[in-house]
DNA sequence: GATAGTTTCATACAAATGTTTGAAATGCAA
DNA sequence: TTGCATTTCAAACATTTGTATGAAACTATC
């Protein structure tokens, strides 16, 4: 039984190395040696280095898409079934910026994995992301329910916008420290998520507030229009 | 003056090759072979394979930059010093979106390429990448002449969701075409360049747009409050 | 056309890396 | 204990890869 104990040991070596020092310049023998176990011993218990990272990523991905499931069905139900928009991107987007942003996270393993899998892009943890369409469905589908007389294609973009916004500050949260020269709290969780989920709001339904004149008037080309409510 | 020619061969083979296949499957040897030159020709005209990267990156780095900063002059121009925050953004995001996008730019090998380098990161180009700061504080600069109320942290979390939704759509086009099933026309740069200075600006003057109840009065911690203009 | 500087070429080097192997050790059931 | 399966281990394998070398080919200047 003490297979499970060399597994394991293997899966937090390795997730702590890549957190640290990325995929790029990580080898098999680095992280037998943090874990302690034979270099053989990765093939035997996962077959392959890729097969490795993949089940390093897939078990946190898991982790975030229930939450944000949860989320959602929380807010339907508070709803009656039919969630309202805020709350759908906020399912979208909380669990992601929570699980890698914020101060206590600065420690956590995992959050600084996930940071480097988002960052770097290493083809096992592509052909995973590459499934994710199928979660995003879910949102969309939420989306729709809760904007019925939004077209989809403007639904879509908001979506995408909305995840823009979340894993770019996740990804450049350095950079935006820099540039910004600390005066961008990036451990304030909460206040990104409201941020995000605003913007993301104000992106789907933009066509209903022309207290404006919007931004201006030019070359819309007939793509920005409001929606027919 | 052969030896011009072996350099610019191998420059395109470059990045004709790391635009198809990427960075991460690419050899010095398949690069050769497709530039029809010896082996040792890209250390002796470039060094090392990594500063053969730089140098493609910087050449493209430099033209999406010069373009940004004469679209950002003309602006001002325009405006009689004072460019319009529309125009800023549009600026900012515009040349990155045409240089990546659009029907005709299928074919475009420096497109992909800069695709390629904003979806892998490879070392140099992160080195580089990391350089855009300075870059990007001269958009802050003329953000600031242009809504000389607005704080510098909406200012800068204003950029940075611009350049978020900008290289999120780069990034991630096609999987934004496979959810939303054809129905984002990523082929209409003007429109998608439209769309995220729409969302910018709204980002931006958020607290200017309280028409209707703000989407949801809740949880907003004292962030996103109104600016007093 | 000889010479010096530049460029090209075939080949070799050296190091790194994921994977495999076969035997030894360990655990467990009969 | 015996026997069988699982797990560990050291060592080797087989490539791949970027880089270096030294001679040959070429170019341009005098």
């Amino acid at each position: 039984m003490a297979s499970d104990q060399t597994r394991s040991a293997i899966l937090a070596a390795a997730e702590r190395l890549y957190a640290d020092r990325g995929f790029g310049d990580v080898t098999l023998r680095d992280i037998v040696a943090e874990a302690n176990v034979n270099l053989a011993a990765v093939n035997y218990h996962f077959g392959s280095k890729d097969e490795l990272i993949a089940e390093l990523f897939v078990t946190r991905s898991i982790q975030t898409n229930r939450e944000r499931l949860n989320e959602l069905r929380a807010a339907e139900e508070k709803g009656g079934g039919r969630a309202a928009i805020e709350d759908i991107m906020r399912a979208l987007v909380g669990p992601t910026l929570r699980g890698c942003l914020g101060p206590d996270r600065e420690g956590s393993t995992a959050a600084r994995f996930m940071i480097r899998a988002s960052i770097e892009s290493v083809p096992p943890i592509r052909r995973i992301k590459n499934r994710e369409v199928d979660h995003l469905r879910k949102f969309a589908a939420a989306m729709r329910r809760a904007m019925p007389a939004s077209s989809d294609t403007e639904l879509y973009w908001g979506l995408h916008f909305a995840l823009a916004m979340a894993h770019h500050t996740i990804r450049e949260k350095e950079r935006l420290l820099r540039l910004s020269e600390g005066k961008c709290d990036l451990d304030d969780v909460r206040g990104i998520i409201d941020r995000v989920v605003t913007v993301s709001v104000m992106a789907l339904t933009m066509g209903d507030v022309p207290s404006k004149p919007a931004p201006r008037p030019v070359a819309m080309h007939g793509r920005l229009t409001r929606q027919d409510l």
